[in-house]
DNA sequence: ACCTGAACACCGTTCAAGT
DNA sequence: ACCTGAACACCGTTCAAGT
């Protein structure tokens, strides 16, 4: 790729996460073009679509989750839950301090999500060697599987949104019962005997 | 209201639920129009923009919300977490089975919301009633706060939206982490010490 | 090879004419 | 009072012309 064509590739991306930031789904890709300094036709030479760039952003911000996933592995071998936390914590508050990224992952569908299908792979098998640790280590409910960390991961992010938004939420604190919730911990009879079995 | 309006005010939000239901955010309000029978200018007339429209079927859904947690306040007295566990049950289920106003419940913003405003305020009013009967009771942490339970249940609606999607995920899996994290516990030492004091 | 931006297509919203 | 739908405005996407 010439230099001028990666320079534009990686400013159209800052100019959409600047502006899904910004703007939401008022996002024009106009104005992305404008900002990045190039015309629209550059926008839809390096993505074809507007998914595209939502998809870039999220694939992205998955490779900095895996960072932070090995670096916990390599950090937590003596506490694997407080590890298992630690990484959460670290995903959660990368994702609340990038906003267009969110509105990439609560806007984009499937089709988004496509685009950073290798790394949602890696992340699920990196989260997996903190999840069995912790389960060894009899700290994490038996029951519990590695698919519900993305499933519970997705409710914080619609949290962190919403919370901006003048409701007032605090994302850490639905992390924090998240993570209650996935311990090991005596539940109360009315909560195990009443749900799904 | 003239019998004819009336009628199209209702067939317009039954059009509207079903088609964002299965169309989403591809949803035209054209689109909304000709499966109610009535002209564009007819469902302009009715409510005001296309958030109009969606906030109307926030409002309906909250109102039959309320409806659900009055129920489990006069049936729940004896077993209050019971009661708050079986309420949030309910409500799911009806969100689970409602697509078209999941879609306005997730890609609606504050605009969209504050359609229900007053709707939304009683749901507050009415959950607390069974909160606070469950921490009374010793049966729910006691640093639990009403307005956790609309923040959960919101990550709950982003995982059914979700799971339906591809993804496999099981929200009734999610609302049972997040009843056993309401739960008054006993939770790891790594997990209490660990988050926002 | 890559870039540009005018032109096209599509859809939310309005409003003059109708009952 | 209420309804209709053609017309307008706006924005995603394309493509012929340029470097």
């Amino acid at each position: 790729m010439r230099a001028d064509a990666r320079s534009n590739h990686e400013r159209i991306l800052a100019a959409a996460r600047a502006l899904f930031a910004s703007d939401g789904a008022d996002t024009q890709v106009d104005a992305i073009a404008r900002r990045a300094g190039v015309g629209v036709g550059t926008v839809y030479r390096h993505f074809p679509d507007k998914d595209a760039l939502m998809g870039a952003l999220v694939r992205e911000r998955f490779i900095a989750f895996n960072e932070q996933l090995r670096e916990a592995i390599s950090k937590g071998e003596q506490q694997p839950f407080a590890a298992l936390c630690e990484a959460l914590r670290a995903n959660s508050t990368a994702l609340a301090e990038d906003a267009g990224t969110r509105f990439a992952f609560m806007r984009g569908g499937e089709r988004v999500f496509a685009h950073a299908h290798d790394e949602v792979e890696e992340y699920l098998a990196l989260t997996n060697v903190l999840v069995d640790r912790a389960k060894r280590a009899g700290s994490v409910r038996p029951d519990f599987d590695v698919a519900d960390v993305p499933m519970l991961m997705c409710g914080v992010c619609a949290t962190i949104d919403a919370g901006k938004g003048g409701a007032g939420w605090d994302w850490r604190r639905h992390l924090e019962l998240v993570l209650a919730g996935m311990a090991a911990a005596v539940a109360e009879p009315s909560v195990t005997s009443g749900g799904t079995p």
